[in-house]
Parts: structure tokens; sequence; C-alpha cells
DNA sequence: TTGAATGTGGACTAACATAGTCCTATTTAG
DNA sequence: CTAAATAGGACTATGTTAGTCCACATTCAA
């Protein structure tokens, strides 16, 4: 949402306050997922007095993917399918049904892909 | 996995300790998953010595979505398209991009409903 | 030069979800 | 009868996450 309204401003500087305060959306909260998308290079930040957040790129330039792997991590359908898994299944290495969990693991993200933010705006 | 191994053996009756056993998987887990998966008609079973657990239908009849639904509850790309949201977000009614992820939670269940245990066996 | 408005970032908490365990029935074939 | 199954309730330990709080850094403009 808070993507979407930068996007609607004409890409104009927009600051969390402005964003919180229209769509009613926790300050404190808002702040941190804009640090986020920041640090992940979605959003282009102002520092100092009428600073505030810009898109860094174009909204249809932005897979819905890359924005979820931002603020909730990777996108997987399985802990085991993780780069880092924290627990690793006891039997990772002779999974019965490991490929076509790993196909439908490249569907979802395939999926995830193809949508951008410019299909939520 | 259970249910690849119950295809794969001709669909014959077999025990939660037989997959147990071959599979390693701690049969009290497992014995708790079958239970959920005959409690949704994924599966039947026969109580008693000699008892066990057979497919209610055959694999390509039973989609993906329900057994995941069965186990792990409705397929959801976000809390608010729950049924019965435990905590009701308070813009459910304004939100401003209600419709775009409403038709992405629609692919993603296609996409698990075009999905089979044959797809898996 | 100062102060207000802004982003930055670390630490913390409360609530919730989930895998996994344990124990005690109940059912049924032989 | 009894052994081998399923059935199911209660519980726990662990991890995850939304959300908060506080101190700090940066910048603009009066």
């Amino acid at each position: 949402m808070a993507l979407k309204y930068i996007s609607n401003s004409g890409n104009k500087v927009i600051t969390t306050r402005e964003i919180s305060d229209s769509k009613n959306i926790p300050y404190d909260l808002l702040s941190k997922i804009m640090q986020t998308m920041k640090n992940e290079n979605i959003l282009s930040s102002n520092q100092g007095s009428s600073g505030g957040y810009s898109l860094s790129k174009r909204p249809d330039e932005i897979p819905l993917y890359n924005l979820i792997s931002a603020i909730d991590g990777e996108v997987n359908i399985a802990e085991c399918l993780k780069e880092s898994p924290v627990k690793d299944c006891s039997m990772t290495d002779n999974c019965s049904i490991k490929s076509p969990v790993m196909l439908l693991q490249k569907e979802v993200e395939d999926l995830f892909k193809r949508k951008t933010i410019s299909d939520f705006v």
C-alpha cells in the first residue's frame, strides 16, 4: 500500500508520516518497513527535513518477488528449500518427493516474479 | 511422502508404523498427520489389528490444495483473506490493494488445485 | 546557528503458531 | 484374551513476527 501511495503521487518524495496518517498504519511499524525496503533497494531515501522516500525504479521493474523477499525473507513453500534451512530435515538427501516439490517451488516463484508493483497500483 | 508410499504400495492397507519405520518419520507425529488426513477424507482407515490406512480416492483425484488445507489449514497469501481472520485488519473494508491481492490469491489457489497427489508419486 | 522534521538502527516484548511428545482410550483379527 | 492398530486429548518447547520504544544522524530553513 505504501508503494502504491508513492507511485500514485507521481513519484515525488513522500514521508513515512504522510503515508502513516493517510492510510492509518502505525508510524513505527511502517517506518521499519520503509527502512527495510530502502535497504533492499526498492526505495531511495533522502534524510533530513524535507526528506522522505521515493521508488528506486519504475513500478513495473519491481517484481513482487523482490518485495516479499525483502520484507518477509525468501519465498519458499517448504522449510527445506531455504538457502540456509534453520533446522535441516533428516531426509533432505533422500526425500522421496524432492523433485516435484522443487518444481512446484519454481512455479510459485515464477508467479511471484511475473507480478510487479504495477499490478498493485 | 506418506501418501506416495501408500500409493506406490498398490493401495493396500498400510500401517503408520510401516511408513514411520521405512521413511524415518517420528511415529507419533506421523500418526497425528494420518489421523488428520483421515478426518479430512483423504485417507480411509481400518481400526484394529491388521488395520491401517488406504487412499480414499485415486491420487489424481486428490488436489494438493485439499491436502494442504487439511493439514495446514486454508491456503492464503494474506491473513485478511482467511474465512475467519484471527485479527481483522483495520482496513479490510477500504484496503487500497484488495483486488490485485485477491487476484493473486486466486492464481495461487488455482496452481495448488491443479496439482494433485499423482504429481508427487 | 539552531531547531524541527525527517530517516536509521538497535533492542526488546507480547502474542501466536507449530512441530513434536505423551498418555490413555477404543477397535478388531486371530 | 491379547497384540496390533487407529483415535484423540492435553501439553510443551521453540521459533516467528508484528509492533513498540528509544537514542541517534542528517538536513533544511528561518
